[in-house]
RNA sequence: GGGGCCGUAGCCCAAUAGGUCGAGGCACACGGUUUAGGUCCGUGACAGUGCGGGUUCGAGUCCCGCCGGCCCCA
């Protein structure tokens, strides 16, 4: 670990693991990033969040990454003298536990609490700038009591409810899935193909909120959250405009509803489609095909989401032996089932257009079913093309809208459905509410009882929490396709708290994104009993103004806390309707190109490089590695470098520390110093505040070198100016390497923590320059530089230019056509 | 299939409102220090921005097309 030897004295020498030891021990007596809560402590209030961590072991390279971007932000607020809140907690429910649970025998909280105090200690090591007086586990009673009183409100506001329906089932994990949790068809987790299961579940009416989640992203553009982030949001919720239709079904009293983008093609309509799996195909069935029917039903159950969303494979579908009747021109169209129509977007079934959606054109060509072009995109007629025409063109074949053009003809179809009653202009949206229950042990049981005679009773808040039993452990708790709850008889049955009667306790638990919704509101007030959290404090925090974490929870997670904001903001228990102002995605630490993993075996463990490299080296190094967006290839970096860097450093910070004494003036120094100094003050400041914080690590870098040549070969170590650079590579190093910073700083003197409220403003009268180079271009050809003031005037660079020899020289006898001047810095003079 | 992001030395990456492509680092080479090696100090070479067009006095930056990679939605 000792990096250099021999010659030089050992204590000069940067060595990690003694400062480790000695620094750890002073933080933690010292505890110097514990957040404020004097009203009459008048320094800004900055709030700045990690999102918490699983407990799945010991920290990992990802979370050194994650980590050391979001020190970054809170060290920053800390040197600039802010009152920073920078809690940390653990994610700590959820099934890993679970399943380690079930093979060491053994309760899934042993498991979580000791993988936690591992990841503590780790933390403390890792030297990031947390307050820990407000640590939280979502696991405790104390806390996910909380989430059933938050769970009960929403359930009196009608935003939690149970409905039987069809559900993405993981057979592996054993539990539903929430649409978010299902990625290409298979289970998020552990990538298992999903399955439809038909079950009575709890939800969360997260489409109530469609669009004011959608709206309200206006508040974080301009840079302050990705813009892809808010793109995937926007997929995500995948709100569509156009029409609800009425279509009269012969035979059946009630017409049936779909939901068409494309109301103008309501003409081209030359057949309807239900899907296979809804209800409403069951129903549309003629008895003579009803045997077809159900045989195809049957197939499509069998097929995975993949297979059924594949556009490869070949359409399928029967006929059902009914008609529609198309509303506009009474025209009857025969009805269909499909898979190629989900039972669960829009109304479970669809009129379609073959002409001008591909999908229906696949169909109809395949069972031979007309197609009738209704809006003339002047490309050929998709009858004989085979290709479906989406774009703009004029309506025709359409009755009324003939010769109109598309957003005229949705308009008035529009009014036309309106003034018949057979229809009406409708918004549509991807999101589905948000499935909420789960067949696992380890989460927050659901505070409901069934009772035969009242049905479903809310658990009343004063015997909140509804604890998990204790006495669970290991095969106790193996996944059944039922919550293991169900078979512990005596916590199940209870009496009913509306009527006394026997009734029984909802046995599912809660998703553990219930959890993440609202855990960074606890952390303003962690030890409140008689609330989730209190609203005073919140608003004095809140909402966060810098969260940072990975982009994997670009959709699930930051969708559920930004929706829970919300409703928490109806409910008039939180003053702001988003929660995270600023947000930045650090990517992820891969190796040799790929993502690290055992089957693989190009795993890097932190541990493991810590020991090697040290902490602020290793931390220097992700940092450093490149935008903290970008993935950093652990095959690509070198710790090793990083190393020898703050070796170099530690020893400017020593050898000026032992030449001069602190409080020393620095405007006698060097000049040529200074001016890098502060020049690196202010590079450093502007990369910071713009998450550049590989280009602040060059900028120290630099600095370093400059004070190791103003050292060497300059005015040497005791230069009032060697002193200001070495306090300043100290103060800004601490942001990164927080322990070669404050061992340098008490070398140069200083009592106390350099983190601190120590950072520097650059000194203006320092950064300007006395000379600038300026280019000048002949034919926009680089063809002479001058050195000129800063301040020099158009017409006095001009005149200089053109009297540059090499200038004219190049200029020749040619005419000048123009002469475009930048001043100070170029002049283009543009010739025949 | 639709949408988005990205492509700068062997490698990781910089480049204010379009204005000298190269800040920083890795690797490499050379010199100094060193008994030697490593460390340390210093010096240096290598690219013209994926390809092809366009706008402009001037394009890594703006526009169009293509190639390659990644992501989201189908």
């Amino acid at each position: 670990m000792t990096a250099v030897s021999g010659d030089q004295v050992a204590s000069d020498v940067y060595d990690a693991r003694a400062l480790q030891e000695k620094w750890q021990v002073r933080w933690a007596k010292e505890n110097p990033f514990v957040a404020s809560e004097d009203p009459a402590d008048g320094r800004p209030r900055r709030y700045v969040l990690d999102m918490f961590p699983y407990p799945s072991g010991d920290l990992h390279m990802g979370h050194a990454e994650a980590f050391a971007m979001g020190d970054v932000v809170a060290r920053y607020r800390f040197q600039l003298g802010e009152n920073v809140l920078h809690p940390i907690g653990w994610d700590s429910f959820g099934l890993p536990a679970e399943n380690a649970a079930i093979k060491h025998n053994s309760h899934p909280g042993e498991w979580t609490y000791a993988n936690i105090e591992t990841q503590a200690e780790s933390f403390q090591r890792y030297a990031v700038s947390l307050d820990w007086t407000r640590r939280l586990h979502t696991s405790d009673p104390e806390y996910y009591r909380w989430n059933q009183w938050l769970f009960l409100r929403f359930f009196e506001r009608d935003l939690a409810y149970r409905k039987e329906g069809l559900v993405n089932w993981c057979p592996k994990d054993q539990t539903v899935l929430a649409n978010e949790q299902v990625v290409q068809g298979r289970c998020e987790r552990c990538h298992t193909e999903v399955v439809r299961r038909s079950l009575n579940q709890w939800y969360f009416r997260i489409t109530e909120y469609a669009d004011r989640l959608l709206d309200d992203m206006d508040q974080l553009g301009d840079g302050k959250w990705p813009e892809r982030v808010l793109l995937m949001q926007r997929n995500w919720i995948g709100r569509s405009y156009g029409a609800d239709v009425e279509f009269a079904i012969e035979g059946r009293d009630e017409p049936v509803t779909v939901f068409t983008t494309r109301p103008d093609t309501l003409y081209g309509a030359t057949f309807f489609v239900a899907a296979a799996d809804a209800a409403l195909a069951d129903e549309l069935c003629a008895p003579e095909h009803r045997e077809e029917f159900e045989t195809y039903r049957d197939q499509v159950a069998k097929l995975s989401d993949i297979e059924r969303q594949s556009t490869e494979r070949p359409k399928t579908g029967v006929f059902l032996g009914r008609y529609a009747i198309n509303p506009v021109n009474g025209e009857r169209i025969p009805v269909w089932a499909a898979d190629y129509v989900l039972a669960e977007y829009g109304h479970g079934a669809i009129m379609a257009v073959p002409a001008h959606d591909q999908r229906d054109l696949d169909f109809a060509l395949k069972f031979g079913l007309p197609v009738r072009e209704v809006v003339d995109t002047g490309e050929g007629d998709p009858a004989e093309t085979g290709v479906a025409t989406a774009g703009e063109g004029t309506l025709t074949n359409s009755g009324p809208l003939n010769g109109l053009a598309k957003d005229e003809a949705v308009e008035r179809i529009t009014r036309i459905l309106e003034e018949r009653g057979t229809g009406q202009g409708a918004v549509n949206y991807r999101l589905r509410d948000w499935l909420l229950s789960r067949q696992r042990f380890w989460g927050t049981p659901i505070p409901i009882v069934h009772c035969p005679e009242c049905g479903e009773v809310p658990v009343p808040d004063d015997q909140l929490p509804v604890k998990l039993p204790e006495n669970l452990k290991g095969a106790d708790l193996a996944p059944k396709g039922v919550s293991p709850l169900a078979a512990v008889t005596d916590w199940v049955d209870v009496d009913c708290p509306r009527c006394g009667g026997a009734a029984q306790r909802d046995t599912d638990t809660m998703d553990t994104f219930v959890d993440s919704s609202w855990y960074f509101l606890r952390y303003c007030s962690p030890n409140l009993d008689t609330a989730p959290f209190d609203t005073e404090k919140v608003a004095e925090w809140g909402p966060i103004d810098q969260y940072v974490g990975g982009v994997e929870h670009a959709i699930l997670h930051l969708l559920y806390a930004r929706f829970f904001t919300k409703v928490l903001y109806d409910m008039g228990m939180v003053g702001f309707t988003e929660p995270f102002s600023r947000l930045l995605n650090q990517g992820q630490v891969i190796n040799q190109g790929k993502a690290m993993s055992k089957s693989l075996g190009n795993g890097v463990d932190l541990g493991e490089e810590i020991e090697k490299y040290g902490v602020d080296a290793v931390r220097l190094t992700v940092v450093f590695a490149g935008p903290p967006e970008d993935d950093i290839d652990w095959a690509d970096v070198s710790p090793g470098a990083s190393l020898k860097f703050l070796n170099r450093a530690f020893k400017v910070m020593v050898q000026a520390g032992a030449a001069s004494p602190p409080g020393t003036d620095p405007s006698t120094g060097d000049l040529t110093l200074r001016k890098a100094t502060h020049r690196a003050i202010d590079q450093i400041t502007t990369a910071v505040e713009a998450y550049r914080f590989n280009v602040a690590v060059a900028r120290i870098m630099e600095l370093v070198t400059a004070a190791r040549k103003a050292i060497d070969s300059g005015p040497g170590a005791a230069d009032p100016a060697v002193r200001e650079a070495a306090e300043v590579i100290a103060v800004t190093l601490s942001l990164v390497a927080p322990y070669v910073a404050e061992e340098g700083w008490e070398r140069l003197g200083h009592t106390g923590s350099v983190a601190i409220g120590n950072w520097r403003r650059a000194e203006p009268e320092l950064l300007v320059q006395e000379s600038v180079t300026c280019v000048v271009q002949v034919a926009s050809k680089v063809r002479d530089k001058l050195e000129v003031s800063p301040d020099i005037s158009e017409q006095e660079l001009e005149r200089l230019a053109l009297a540059s020899e090499k200038v004219r020289g190049f200029i020749g006898d040619r005419e000048i056509h123009k002469i475009v001047v930048r001043a100070p810095k170029l002049v283009n003079i543009v010739v025949g």
